[in-house]
DNA sequence: TACAAGGAAGAAAACGTTTTCCTCATTTTG
DNA sequence: CAAAATGAGGAAAACGTTTTCTTCCTTGTA
């Protein structure tokens, strides 16, 4: 097992100086037919190729872009990154990735260590502030993806303000009186969420009850099901933090003999390519997860390449109702607030959404 | 924006020479407390953090490893990753990655490209035999999972015919008689699933009616369903692919009106997560997804460590038969095939399964 | 007191490229 | 025919490290 040739191989093999076959393969000068016959034959009968370290190094380019996630088991950032390395491929980038869920603790080491690598990253971790101070000071451009990021910083996400307005609206003309919302703090959306949430349902006068999920998973969907309906006022609606927990939810309110939708409407959030096939199919607002990894792999290299106009801060992805079979018409129950909504209906999703930040709709 | 520190800058400040704070760094040697400290203020100072580029230069090691798996989407492989990236992580590597599917015919670039930045890789995806040998020949430790790769190269898998036998014969043992396959002939395993399959009901005397998918996708579990209803002879149990078809396939076929598994019994293989919350619960076999990304891991490792035994050439995992809902004991058919199997009773799978290649049980 | 031994720190080569000058031969121009 | 312009190709520096080999200086020993 000999050691790999070195463009120092190729150039005696073919007689000229190694300065000479560099130029040749980075196309950056035309030499005499004859000379650039006897390097590519050289590089032909050795299999050589470049070193990209030594190149790297050199270049300050590395020819990487990394992407950073929370979990890779979660379809939501699965789709992301699907997203992500389709358009660094058709850069020719290489994509290295991160998932920060499995280190407890030590998200910024990996993301430091990753930002060495790279030319560039999408990051779509949650992360407090401080560290995301540390990464952004490394210098290499970043773009957020899922959370605005510091000012100045590029970004990317759905507007779940929205979203989730548009689930509460939903549900409402549809009929429902007492709704939860299980919830999960930790994640960047969720405060936006409860925003959009109360916001609407405040305007009609309807309660919201919030339960805490400790995770975005099956499992946490499946443990806090019992207590959520085992209150003594069972909702007639749950709006679950992702496509996920719902799974688990209707997998046990299921097995508890309560029939969805008939007895409970059951939302998710995200419109994981399973939520299609549950039963009953899952009603869910689609975060368009594979252009969030697109645009924002986009927004990245746009921002290596320099030409970023300067008032790009956030661009936003809207989010789309996918109504299936988990949720239903409800008849009002005597027990409705009296009359009609006390205030004005409420303002647009569209105009709703144009707070807060240079928002640009893509 | 200023350039990043180097190793000169913290030598300068700290007054000692580069090959001193490299030392220092690398805890290659001790030094004089005062210097110690000097040299540490000045790395705290400066923020200096070394350039990976450049020592992978030097020590020929990237301290990244890769694996190159099929489809980000599918939780499969989903699994592998997060299996692979756990033990990459607990020895300090940084995870590369490769999504195969996405660039069609160009995966041997990509994989070319991959084993270049690492310092070896675990591969599990599909690949013609002599793109195989053109990554082999650049020299960098390879473990391929999911298949047996060339001779002399580490491989690790779960055992594809026991699991099809296994299959075929708790079909037959709940009184199945018409048993369909829907099968992908490209795929890596397929050859011997279908060995597993026929060989067990060929001794029963069994039919089993292949169809063939364009792809492991819901999608493709859906297209193929009402053709596999439709045969004058219908089936009385469909194994699929995988998970995903069988997900796709049990979608339609409810709505077509069958029910599952009162009229036909429908099983996966892989055991996805999801497999648990489909209606009814997808029976399937697990195929270890997680610890197939460990252990590849593991083993590549060890490669690249050299301390490999010679004689470990194939690892493989056992899988196991998950029971669920979507199967169920059949009362066997008055045009059942008389009497007895025709031949004894096929051996064990684990008898069977210690065929072909110096196979080592984890 | 002289000398060997040991240990602290530095000089310099090396890793495999790219890139910036140079040189020198050839061709064009006056 | 001489001078200038062109262009092919090479020498060498640079990128940021690690590592080997030295050089000193200090300390212990006879």
């Amino acid at each position: 097992m000999r050691k790999n040739p070195t463009i120092r191989d190729v150039a005696a093999k073919a007689g000229v100086s190694i300065a000479t076959v560099s130029k040749f393969i980075n196309g950056a000068q035309r030499f005499t037919p004859n000379v650039e016959r006897n390097i590519q034959a050289a590089i032909d009968e050795l299999g050589y190729q470049s070193n990209p370290l030594a190149r790297s190094m050199i270049t300050g380019k590395t020819g990487s872009v990394g992407v950073a996630i929370l979990d890779i088991c979660n379809p939501h950032f699965t789709n992301i990154v699907k997203g992500a390395n389709r358009v660094a491929l058709e850069q020719g980038y290489n994509l290295l990735f991160v998932d920060t869920e499995e280190s407890q603790g030590r998200e910024d080491e990996l993301l430091d260590a990753l930002s060495r690598r790279v030319d560039g990253m999408v990051v779509s971790t949650r992360m407090p502030e401080d560290q995301l101070h540390r990464i952004l000071a490394y210098g290499k451009p970043v773009v957020f993806s899922g959370r605005p990021g510091p000012r100045g910083v590029p970004s990317i996400g759905i507007d779940a303000y929205a979203a989730a307005y548009m689930i509460a609206e939903m549900l409402v003309k549809q009929g429902h009186r007492n709704i939860a919302y299980l919830g999960f703090a930790p994640a960047r959306p969720d405060k936006e969420r409860m925003r959009g949430l109360t916001d609407c349902l405040d305007a009609y006068d309807i309660p919201l009850t919030r339960h805490e999920v400790r995770g975005p998973t099956m499992a946490e969907g499946e443990r806090v099901c019992s207590s959520v309906l085992l209150r003594k006022s069972k909702p007639d609606a749950v709006i679950c933090y992702n496509d996920m927990v719902a799974i688990g939810f209707m997998g046990v309110a299921k097995s508890l003999g309560v029939s969805i939708p008939g007895d409970l409407s059951v939302v998710g959030i995200d419109n994981i390519p399973f939520s299609r096939y549950t039963s009953p199919a899952l009603t869910t607002v689609d975060t368009q997860s594979e252009r969030l990894g697109e645009e924002g792999m986009r927004l990245l290299f746009r921002h290596i390449a320099g030409d970023l106009p300067a008032d790009v801060e956030h661009m936003t992805l809207e989010p789309r109702l996918v109504i299936r079979e988990s949720t239903q018409l409800r008849v009002t129950l005597p027990t409705a607030p009296e009359g009609k909504p006390r205030r004005a209906k409420p303002t647009s999703a569209a105009a709703l959404a144009s707070r807060q930040l240079t928002y640009r709709r893509i």
